[in-house]
DNA sequence: CTGGATCCCGAGCGATACTG
DNA sequence: CAGTATCGCTCGGGATCCAG
């Protein structure tokens, strides 16, 4: 207990370590609705890289937030769905969002108006 | 609203980069409990530098989430306190924490069962 | 004590080309 | 359609030195 502050930092980087990235919060919120295909998470993501999604899922699928599963046709299918754990981190991330949607106009009118202040 | 997705999406995007840096968050934490001097917030923080304080703490006041007060004393004071929407922030980040650390192990056990899976 | 400036390395990520 | 591999660039961020 006398390094509860310290643990709590450790939690928070390991979290921003894991979901902080470019876009995983992004392919949560997505998957959240509705399973969906490589192809066409890759379209709903606006200016994600191919190279990026696959990587992003795969960490995904590593943590145990996505699943993947892929059939055997041709051409190749391959289905990805948040797991229990994965829309389970989906509910706290929708808060964020949320904050962010009602205050996005505070912080933008905060930056500029510290920027007109630095004459 | 044809594009609500895209705009939520950019949303997080926004979000991610005013706040999803390696420091900001535990900044944020720390003061949402009480106001900090610099020093005092550097040795709360394990592992920051002199410089990413600095940076982090500019940031964060720019975007009118912490306020700076300074007493023109020698040797020099400075008082760094969350502003009501740095506090506000502070709420769905807690959420966020207490999904990390109630599901801390969960990801780690998933991980684990990965790479083993993996021969 | 607080804060800025400079140098520099490595991670992150995009573009592209290639496989099944 | 889904996934992998390589290259190269940008930039976050740490170390260090200087200043008020």
């Amino acid at each position: 207990m006398c390094d509860a502050e310290n643990s709590e930092a450790r939690i928070v980087r390991d979290l921003l370590s894991r979901v902080g990235d470019k876009w995983s919060l992004l392919v949560i919120r997505m998957l959240h609705e509705h399973s969906m295909r490589f192809t066409e998470l890759q379209r709903s993501i606006d200016g994600i890289s191919h190279r990026m999604l696959t990587q992003t899922l795969r960490n995904l699928e590593r943590d145990g937030l996505v699943s993947r599963t892929s059939y055997p046709e041709i051409p190749p299918r391959v289905e990805y769905a948040a797991t229990d754990l994965g829309r389970s981190l989906a509910l706290p991330v929708l808060g964020l969002v949320e904050w962010a949607a009602a205050n996005h106009a505070s912080i933008t009118d905060a930056r500029e108006a510290f920027d007109a202040a630095r004459d």
